[in-house]
RNA sequence: GGGCGAUUGGCUCAGCUGGUUAGAGCGCACGGUUCACAUCCGUGAGGUCACUGGUUCGAAUCCAGUAUCGCCCACCA
């Protein structure tokens, strides 16, 4: 015979939680099998790999708690899961964090160079590589972290180079010059994504410019006004534009204006996207600082001048102004323009304004000679593939996000002029012949004029780090090579992340996994919310709002915060996480802690079934095998329609309400009543301790480490319950027993009454303690049985004694009713004090009776609504009246 | 300027392939030191599901419109 372990009196999750996961990590529970198991269905999660500098934030914790919990559960059906963690290089967020630290240090990425530089980062990435993967583990995350990626590994630099190559071979990349976003601050591009748009109020600053006399010279009496909210892209205008058929200026169309200090001629041109009605309806036309300009000026063959250098300061091709930044170089001209006469007019104006999402600094659009990738083929097919249902988004909603960003797509700079990333892998020769290659160590010689290796350089930009990360589902799999893993666990099955990186991220990897691998990377896209605070905003260090997972779990524990953070939700809506929801999952872990206690210690001597005891199972365990039949369904269709808030909700209604506060306070009346053979109460025990095991295997993927531990224990004191595996980890998902209807209406309806009697104490005033007799008048001879079976659960929990039934007994005013009969105590409240219960009873009931009767006396319901439908009402209706009945005359 | 989402008891949210008397947690009120748990137990109050129309035997759920809030996308200086 065993001895039971004593669980403590409090569940310690701090001390605990880790040794579980060492626990885990020794069994070595996480990797998938050496071979797919016979029949196994591979099943694949996705997580976006957190960057490297980065710390593990509530949004990982939520990101974790979904994928973990989804692995887990899949785990336990069979399937053949893997879960590949990783990080990013992130290498414009990583420099960002390097530079500062350099800066403290009292260097910068100028005064080490390139080499210098990268030394110093892989230095520090050495040092924090592994930090966000510890704290991950500290969730409980059961990611096979021996297949750990970083996306600056070899394996990640080839499947960039290959797929960079492939691209360029299908004429999908090319190198142009482009008007891009550049941040002066980073000192590099950016795409379109990193560059957010936010509304400022601006001011627009009405400009003359002189027009030209035949002489050449500026007329003083002549000219136009252009309206503009940036003066000090003046000094590269090329051009006034007005609309053609705007008669303001239909006779200024082919002359020139001069440009102010700088006296360039500017043709007059007629166009129709300029705007008659805003400003004075002329612009001045900058095609070097502005994207409208760019477009228009191509259209009219007008040339780009330059005037902003990479910081944004004025540059030389401004003369005077030449050195200064853009924004001393706008109040300068202003200034000078007042002088002049020319500064005619300013009104305030509501603009957007482009910021580095990096840095905050403004963006500049800066013409510069860059790598594309030409993305509309590549959208296609990602489109299709969603519009086809190949990949499905969830919610459902966000495909329409998805299909719109994918329509209206612009080719994506790829190429950052930063150092930490992967170098672009393009070599130029003395006669710019462009060679593009996926070799480790670059190509033997020019693919045009057949240099040598030796007079080619290599590209210096390195790529925009989404590049690598779009390869991530295949290229952690060994691809370009056709690897075992490659071949088993790809194409992936659920790619999980919040809905903003659905751009960034997500849409990336679609286009490159089609096009790379030819098949979708993952059949399903989960889409989370973000998480909020009480009151809605986004956390944020500045604001000072954020609350730290890792403190959380410190004071309540993973499970904890697992539970707070997927129960009530649902896919892609925000969620606000308060400290009372965090408390919900501490109670919850306590809860079913307590429980197990109670279990644990109420072990009988002799308990197994081997013990030679043979019963038919009580009513109260025929009613929790059912529930927990019921709650097993439910959680497996809802974990496999992703419905983590609904799971979540399913467990925890089994847990606490139908498990702790009836089936077990059920057990305590036959574990304790003074009557009961050993054999009995041994029966009682294991079915106790079997459906806790049950319990536990249903939790397991949300709250892993409270239940794992139990199941240590339950192991021991009752290894029957629990089964053959030594962790609940690899226990097998629980296969739901056929329901037991029966036994479930029965005991509810002994709950029924249980809670009417409990109700009637209340409204009579009874002191809680007091023992009252209580009368039954059971409904029919099956509600006696069921009555009889039940009276002492019906004792215990509703504190009455004795229970007298007689089917013949008169009902009083005060009364608890349901399907099983009428109930009463014997002391009534003084006539008056209290409702007619009867009466009222029979009042509700003979309204919801005449409502149901005029249901099924509508022909048109009875003939269009479902048979299901109409069943239903038609067995609503003989209950109501069978209840109606046994109240009598009132 | 487009698009998407939300609006359900005091608060935070589920429910929305149309079908019992719309649920939960927190909060609130009342009662509880019964040997698992006061991080608890019991009982209760509290909602015309934003508004207006429509479809239907039947609408929180579907359709149209309105209002308020939020988010995303967007090259009018």
């Amino acid at each position: 015979m065993t001895t039971t372990r004593e669980l403590p009196p409090r569940y310690d999750a701090a001390a605990v939680e880790p040794a579980i996961y060492e626990r885990w990590m020794a069994a070595d529970a996480f990797r998938p099998a050496e071979t797919p198991p016979a029949g196994a269905e591979p099943f694949v999660i996705i997580q976006p790999p957190p960057n490297v500098t980065g710390a593990l934030h509530l949004g990982h914790a939520a990101r974790t708690t979904v994928e973990d919990t989804l692995i887990r559960y899949h785990r336990m059906r069979g399937d053949d899961t893997l879960w590949l963690p990783g990080v990013d290089h992130a290498s414009i967020a990583a420099q960002f964090v390097l530079d500062r630290i350099l800066a403290e240090e009292g260097e910068s990425r100028a005064s080490l160079g390139r080499e210098r530089y990268l030394e110093r980062m892989w230095q520090f990435m050495a040092e924090t590589r592994g930090v966000i993967g510890t704290q991950h583990r500290r969730l409980g995350a059961s990611a096979d972290w021996s297949r750990e990626r970083f996306t600056m590994d070899e394996g990640s630099a080839r499947a960039v180079r290959v797929a960079f190559k492939r691209l360029w071979d299908a004429g999908l990349v090319y190198r142009g010059e482009a008007l891009v976003n550049w941040c002066p601050r980073c000192l590099t591009t950016i795409s379109d994504l990193e560059n957010v748009h936010r509304d400022e109020a601006g001011t627009l600053w009405m400009i003359r410019y002189h027009l030209e006399r035949p002489d050449g010279l500026p007329d003083p009496d002549a000219w136009v006004t252009v309206a503009t909210t940036r003066p000090e892209t003046l000094l590269g205008d090329t051009a006034v534009a007005v609309h053609p058929e705007d008669e303001r200026y239909a006779a200024l169309v082919g002359r020139h204006a001069v440009l102010p200090f700088l006296g360039r001629r500017l043709p007059i041109v007629a166009d129709e996207h300029v705007e008659r009605g805003f400003g004075t309806g002329a612009v001045k036309i900058t095609p070097a600082h502005d994207a409208d300009d760019y477009e228009l000026a191509k259209r009219h063959g007008l040339p780009a001048i330059t005037v902003l250098d990479e910081h944004a300061r004025v540059n030389e091709a401004g003369d005077d102004f030449a050195g200064m930044d853009r924004y001393a170089a706008r109040k300068e001209i202003l200034a000078r323009l007042d002088a002049l006469g020319d500064l005619v007019g300013e009104q305030a104006h509501q603009m957007v304004v482009g910021h580095c999402d990096r840095c905050g600094t403004v963006i500049e659009p800066r013409l510069s000679v860059q790598w594309f990738v030409r993305v509309k083929p590549l959208a296609e097919r990602a489109l299709a593939s969603v519009r086809e249902g190949r990949t499905r988004i969830v919610p459902s909603h966000f495909e329409k996000v998805y299909a719109h960003w994918m329509e209206n797509i612009h080719d994506w700079a790829v190429g950052r002029q930063l150092w930490w990333g992967h170098r672009i892998p393009a070599w130029y020769c003395p006669d710019d012949h462009i060679t593009i290659s996926d070799a480790a160590d670059g190509p033997d010689a020019c693919a045009e004029c057949g240099r040598p290796a030796s007079e080619l350089r290599q590209e210096t930009d390195i790529f925009d780090t989404w590049f690598s990360s779009g390869l991530w589902p295949f290229s952690t799999l060994g691809w370009p090579d056709q690897t075992p893993d490659l071949q088993r666990f790809y194409p992936t099955s659920v790619m999980e992340t919040a809905y903003d990186i659905l751009f960034f991220w997500v849409a990336r990897m679609m286009m490159l996994g089609l096009f790379c691998t030819d098949t979708e990377p993952f059949h399903t896209v989960y889409l989370s919310g973000m998480i909020r605070d009480p009151y809605g905003q986004k956390m944020s260090k500045t604001k000072g709002n954020v609350v730290d997972p890792l403190e959380t779990v410190d004071e309540i524990g993973a499970d904890a915060l697992r539970f707070a953070l997927v129960n009530g939700t649902t896919p892609g809506a925000d969620q606000r996480l308060t400290a009372a929801k965090l408390d919900g999952g501490r109670n919850f872990t306590n809860k079913l802690w307590n429980a197990a206690r109670f279990v644990l210690a109420n072990r009988p001597p002799r308990s197994e079934p081997s013990d030679g005891i043979s019963t038919s199972p009580s009513l109260p365990v025929r009613w929790i095998r059912s529930r927990l039949a019921d709650a097993t369904e439910r959680a497996t269709r809802q974990l496999d329609a992703l419905d983590l808030g609904g799971y979540a909700a399913t467990v925890y209604e089994v847990a606490w309400s139908d498990y702790c506060d009836w089936f077990l306070e059920a057990v305590k009346v036959d574990l304790r009543r003074e009557d009961a053979t050993d054999a009995e109460r041994a029966a009682t025990w294991s079915s106790a301790a079997e459906s806790l095991a049950v319990l536990l295997r249903l939790l397991h993927p949300l709250m892993p480490f409270v239940t794992e531990e139990i199941w240590q224990a339950l192991r021991e004191a009752s290894p029957a319950a629990a089964g053959d595996e030594p962790l609940l980890i690899a226990a097998p998902w629980p296969v739901p027993p056929a329901r037991d209807r029966e036994a479930e209406a029965a005991f509810d309806g002994l709950a029924t009454l249980v809670r009417g009697v409990r109700n009637l104490r209340m409204e009579a005033g009874v002191p809680a303690g007091t023992w009252l007799p209580l009368t039954i008048a059971p409904a029919d001879a099956g509600a006696s049985d069921v009555l009889h079976g039940g009276t002492r659960y019906v004792e215990a929990l509703a504190r009455v004694r004795p229970i007298k039934l007689d089917p013949e007994a008169a009902p009083p005013p005060l009364v608890a009713t349901g399907p099983l009969g009428a109930a009463w105590l014997e002391v009534q409240p003084p006539s008056g004090d209290v409702a007619d219960r009867r009466r009222v009873r029979a009042a509700e009931l003979d309204a919801n009776i005449e409502r149901v009767r005029q249901l099924l006396g509508n022909a048109s319901f009875v003939e269009r609504a479902p048979a299901a439908v109409v069943d239903r009402e038609r067995e609503r209706l003989r209950a109501l009246e069978a209840e109606r009945t046994q109240l009598g005359d009132v």
